[in-house]
DNA sequence: GTCGGTTGGCTAATTGCATTAGCTTTTAGG
DNA sequence: CCTAAAAGCTAATGCAATTAGCCAACCGAC
C-alpha cells in the first residue's frame, strides 16, 4: 500500500479546501478521507481526532488572516493604514466566507503556533492605532472597537445578513469612514 | 402511555435550555428526549428534523432579542436610545451566549415568524437613526454600522477573544461613544 | 357513553459518523 | 540488509439522525 504523503499539514490545508465546498459544520472526516485517497481510520495517523482537525483549521486561518493583515500595513500608518486593513480584513473573510468564522476560535493556551497567529492579527490592529498615537489602555478599547466593526460586518455579510437593497460596498467604505473618524478623535479614557 | 404535553414550541423551548448548557453544536435530539421525557423518535411527532429545530432557535433567539430591543427604545430617542439599545443587545448575548449565535441566521423567505422577528431587530435600530435624523440609504449604512458594531463586539466577548487585561465593560462603553459620535457626525452619502 | 379518526407515544431497523484495536506493508536509519 | 517506526488497511463499537409501523391516548361527533 504506498503512502499517501499525508502529513497534519496537507491533511489540514485539503480539510480546508474542503470546508471551502461544504463548510465547516459539514466537514467530516469520511469526505476528508475520500478526498485525499485514504481510508477513513488513516487520518487518525496525522491528526487525533475531529476536534483536533478544526483547532489546526483555526490556527490555518488565522494564520492567513494574519498575513493578509501584515502585508496590508506593510509601508503604511494611520488612515491610509487602516483603510488598507480594513479591506484586506473583508477581502479573506469574502475569499474563504465557509472557513472566515474558524479565525474567531480563541486559541488553546499551550498552541504556541496558534497564539502566535492571533497575537499577530490584534498586533496589525495595534499598528494601525500607532499611527493615529493611541496607546495604553485607550489602545485596547480601540483595537476592540476596530475588530469588532471588522468581524462584525464580514460576519453578517458572509452570512447573507445584510439584505436590504443598498451596495454593500458602499456601506463598508461608511463603516471605515466612522472607524477613521473615531481612531483620529480618540480622546482619553474615562 | 400518557402524553407529555409536548408542542412545537414546548420542545423549541426546551431545546433552548438545552443549548444554554451545552451549545448549540452540542444539541442532540437524544439529550432533548431525554430532557423532557420521552424516546427520541417521538420528537419528530412536533418538529420535523434536527435543522427544522435549529430554525426554531433562530427564530426564538431573534424574537427574544427583539423583544429585548424593542423594550430599550421605547420613550427614549436619540443617543438615549443608541446606548438603551447598545446595552440591551450585550445583556442578551451575555445572558444566553450559546444561543446569541442563533440570532445570526437568515430566515427561509416563507418563515414569515422569523422574518417579522428579524425585521423587528433591524426596526429597532432605524428606530434610534431617527432620532439622529438620517434616512434612505444614509440610514441602512448607518444600520449595517450600527449592528456590525453590536454584533462583532459582543461575538468576540461571548468567544472569549477580549483576552488583554482590561475592563470589558469599559471597551464596551467607548465602542458605543464612537458609535455615537458616527452617528451625530452621519454626513450624506458618497 | 360510544365510536371513529387523529395525534402522539413506542420499538425496531437503517444509515452514516467518529473512533479504537490490531494486522500488514512501507519507509527510513543504522 | 535488518530493525523499528510510521502509515496504510479492515473489522468492530457506540452514538446520532431518521424512517417505518404498531399501539394507545385523546378529541369531537353522535
Amino acid at each position: 500500500m504506498p503512502r499517501a504523503g499525508l502529513t497534519p499539514d496537507v491533511v489540514t490545508r485539503e480539510a480546508a479546501a474542503l470546508v471551502d465546498e461544504v463548510g465547516l459544520e459539514s466537514l467530516t472526516f469520511a469526505a476528508l478521507a475520500s478526498r485525499v485517497g485514504v481510508a477513513v481510520p488513516s487520518l487518525y495517523k496525522h491528526v487525533p481526532s475531529i476536534a483536533a482537525l478544526h483547532r489546526r483549521l483555526s490556527a490555518l486561518a488565522t494564520e492567513e488572516l494574519g498575513n493578509a493583515l501584515a502585508a496590508a500595513t506593510e509601508g503604511r500608518a494611520g488612515e491610509d493604514a487602516l483603510r488598507s486593513v480594513a479591506a484586506a480584513y473583508r477581502s479573506y473573510a469574502l475569499e474563504r466566507p465557509r472557513l472566515y468564522p474558524a479565525t474567531q476560535r480563541v486559541p488553546l493556551p499551550d498552541d504556541a503556533p496558534h497564539v502566535a497567529h492571533a497575537d499577530r492579527v490584534v498586533g496589525s490592529v495595534f499598528a494601525i492605532l500607532r499611527g493615529y498615537g493611541i496607546d495604553g489602555d485607550d489602545a485596547v478599547d480601540a483595537a476592540r472597537v476596530v475588530r469588532s466593526s471588522l468581524h462584525g460586518f464580514v460576519d453578517i455579510e458572509r452570512s447573507g445578513g445584510f439584505g436590504l437593497p443598498r451596495d454593500i460596498d458602499a456601506s463598508f467604505a461608511r463603516l471605515v469612514d466612522s472607524l477613521h473618524a473615531a481612531l483620529d478623535g480618540w480622546t482619553g479614557g474615562r
